[in-house]
DNA sequence: ATGGGTCCT
DNA sequence: AGGACCC
């Protein structure tokens, strides 16, 4: 393999039709129902991130075939695992049978997961000065670019388009990096033909279409974001640029591992349903196994003849039909797809929905996540010996109590403030013994205790689909004494079991004093109310956004009298319009407000340092200052952690086991130690 | 299968 | 309190 980040092709932007222009002007009076291509959404999936973690503590790994254990399965495993034949979700014994040498590590501690996805977050939120930045589970981010965008398509210029510099503040002109805006950066769908190249002419006509010229600037954008969490981080990346969160997502799994795909629609041909049709409905996220196996069973009842065999001899995945299966059934239409999924709890616009998605239309936004989870929650399974007395319930909800404190403690607390003397001498000679002052950033108001029983057990039903069988929970408010952090984790979870826990487990399971069967307990707390405090680290969240898209637009405005681009426009000097006159530059509709929001508290530009909500973490501040270092490429030193394209990488030893491990790793590497191995 | 999360009813 | 969705 070849360095794909840094050698990913760029593909040639193919010639433009006539009629980009045109197009352009339907976008102008789009209502909100219409196609929304007005934003551009890039995906970041990092590839197989659990194991991609255990490798950047563990840099010895990443050669050898590497499998992440969860309870008998493998949560995931590395590519070198891959090409032995193991797999994702795979028995452990069956993965061992593959690959005897597989090398297994025991993943159902999620901290050092939680903590490097929090720091490649972290990282992507502040490197875009404007975007807003979703984590999906751990391994996957959102990010709504369109303002950065936007703002860098206004500074094009025509003349030199190979020599283009993208912006990534608009305070700060020297941050940002070049690319050669005559080409995408990686992959595109549909492929280009194999047709002439065009390079003379191909940059100006391409200019004429907005949506074109925005997906090639997200393409470098993403291109760049997907390097600096390679290089800088340790960890690769698959990308989809689209218009939406829906396509981003499914395009970037196009070209899987460490590459990326832009989703590229094609003048005078529906390429992007094209896309989708081939897909199976179960494949389009948003449409869940629920509604799938639903409409399945509706479009062809089981019993029936074999489902439509178009040309393929087998299917793919049993039960699947495509987006095509379902949009070719005759009358298909929105309210039929209602009709088929009204049931009692059914989504209101749950049939106009999917239709939707299954056209590739998706509004939904990307949300800039706050700074405290919503909910937190600590669960084990007890599969193979399910609990059935009082004693043991009471010592595994201790368990569970225990390590849902001190989730509490690390998620929902930041370092308090010396608010009363700055120069105190206090904060520069921390005495190594005490513990670090802290505060709530948020506190939960509710407690939950969930169960669920075994099903092999007392005759429950298994259904094929079941997916799995279903909890039950109370809930009550939570004790106060939980938020008290001057008692150890352990003190206040015993009396977490005692006065809160016990009660509820009693109320969950009333008939029976015993022989409960419980194969699952889950103890979650939720309902998290931000707590008041200073300005600069308010949970109201957003602020740093808003005076960002402001500076984006300003900024915008001046530097455009400069731009050799300037289209149709009309140069304006108001600063109270949208950024250009071009219908196609003007920021979309839902994100006016965000342009005219009054700037709240004392945001911090670069919308880094304060939100730190790492706990204890140093990582979390060289993390930082590594972003922008430059390396120094000080590769004469021992063994030598190579990346794969053979550049060396700024490495350190360890202080407790003497390992070379990067010093992007470092952080991760020495929580392994903490863990206990 | 796991050990988490989100939002909607 | 539970369901459906996501990883």
């Amino acid at each position: 393999m070849k360095s794909a980040v840094a050698a990913t092709v760029t593909t040639a932007l193919p010639a433009q039709p006539q009629h980009g222009a045109a197009r352009a002007k339907v976008g102008e009076e789009k209502n909100k129902e219409a196609d929304g291509d007005d934003r551009v959404i890039l995906h970041f999936d990092y590839d197989c991130f659990y194991a991609s973690v255990i490798e950047n503590a563990h840099p010895a790994l990443r050669t050898r075939p590497l499998g992440v254990r969860q309870k008998s399965i493998l949560a995931t495993c590395n590519y070198v695992a891959r090409t032995r034949g193991v797999r994702k979700l795979m028995p452990v014994a069956q993965a061992r049978a593959a690959c005897p040498d597989l090398v297994v590590v025991c993943g159902e501690d999620l901290a050092p997961f939680r903590d490097a996805s929090r720091r490649l977050w972290a990282f992507l939120r502040g490197a875009v000065a404007g975007a807003r930045t979703e984590r999906l589970g751990l391994d996957e981010v959102f990010l709504d670019v369109t303002a950065a965008v936007v703002y860098n398509r206004a500074l094009l210029n025509p003349n030199a388009l190979r020599d283009s510099f993208f912006h990534l503040s608009a305070e700060d002109p020297e941050r940002g990096f070049t690319f050669d805006a005559t080409r995408f950066a990686g992959c595109v769908h549909p492929p280009p033909d194999g047709q002439g190249e065009q390079h003379a002419g191909a940059g100006a006509a391409v200019l004429d279409d907005p949506v074109r010229v925005r997906l090639m600037l997200a393409s470098h954008l993403a291109g760049y974001l997907r390097r600096r969490l390679e290089e800088d981080f340790g960890y690769t990346s698959s990308g989809g640029i689209s218009t939406n969160k829906v396509l981003a997502k499914l395009v970037g799994s196009v070209n899987k591992p460490r590459n990326q795909t832009t989703l590229l629609p094609v003048q005078g041909e529906n390429t992007i349903q094209e896309f989708l049709d081939a897909h199976q409905i179960r494949e389009i996220p948003g449409i869940g196994s629920r509604t799938s196996s639903i409409i399945a069973d509706h479009l062809f009842p089981p019993g029936k003849a074999v489902r439509a065999g178009h040309q393929e001899p087998e299917q793919q995945t049993p039960s699947g039909i495509t987006v095509r299966d379902v949009l070719r059934y005759p009358d298909m239409s929105p309210a039929l797809l209602s009709r088929i999924l009204d049931r009692p709890g059914a989504e209101r616009g749950g049939g106009k929905k999917i239709w939707n998605l299954l056209h590739g239309r998706d509004a939904s936004e990307v949300k800039e996540a706050g700074v405290a989870p919503t909910q937190i929650s600590v669960e084990d399974t007890y599969m193979a010996r399910p609990l059935n007395t009082l004693p043991e319930a009471l010592r595994e909800l201790s368990v569970l109590a225990t390590s849902l404190v001190r989730r509490m403690r690390a998620d929902l607390t930041t370092a308090a403030e010396e608010l009363t003397d700055p120069s105190s001498a206090g904060s520069a000679g921390l005495p190594l013994g005490t513990q670090q002052k802290r505060r709530w950033l948020a506190y939960p108001k509710t407690l939950r205790l969930s169960t669920c029983a075994h099903p092999g057990k007392s005759g429950s039903v298994s259904s094929t689909s079941n997916p799995s069988f279903s909890r039950i929970s109370r809930s009550q408010p939570l004790p106060s004494f939980a938020l008290d952090l001057g008692r150890p984790c352990a003190e206040v979870a015993e009396r977490l079991v005692r006065e809160a826990l016990l009660p509820l487990f009693r109320r969950l399971h009333v008939g029976r004093a015993a022989g409960w069967n419980l194969a699952l307990l889950n103890v979650c707390v939720a309902n998290m109310v931000p707590v008041a405090g200073d300005g600069s680290s308010g949970s109201g969240g957003g602020a740093g956004g808003r005076d960002i898209s402001r500076m984006f637009r300003t900024q915008g405005e001046r530097l455009r009298e400069w731009s050799a681009w300037d289209d149709d426009a009309t140069t304006t000097t108001t600063t109270t319009t949208t950024m250009m006159s071009s219908p196609s530059l003007s920021p979309p509709r839902d994100r006016n407000d965000l342009f005219d929001g009054k700037a709240e508290g004392g945001a911090v530009a670069n919308g880094g340092s304060e939100e730190k909500n790492d706990v204890e973490d140093a990582g979390s501040a060289s993390a930082e200052t590594e972003l922008w270092a430059v390396d120094d490429g000080d590769s004469d030193s021992d063994v030598g952690w190579e990346d794969e394209d053979g550049d060396s990488v700024a490495q350190q030893r360890c202080a407790a086991c003497g390992h070379v491990v990067p010093t992007f790793a470092m952080s991760a590497h020495e929580r392994f130690h903490a863990m206990g191995d």
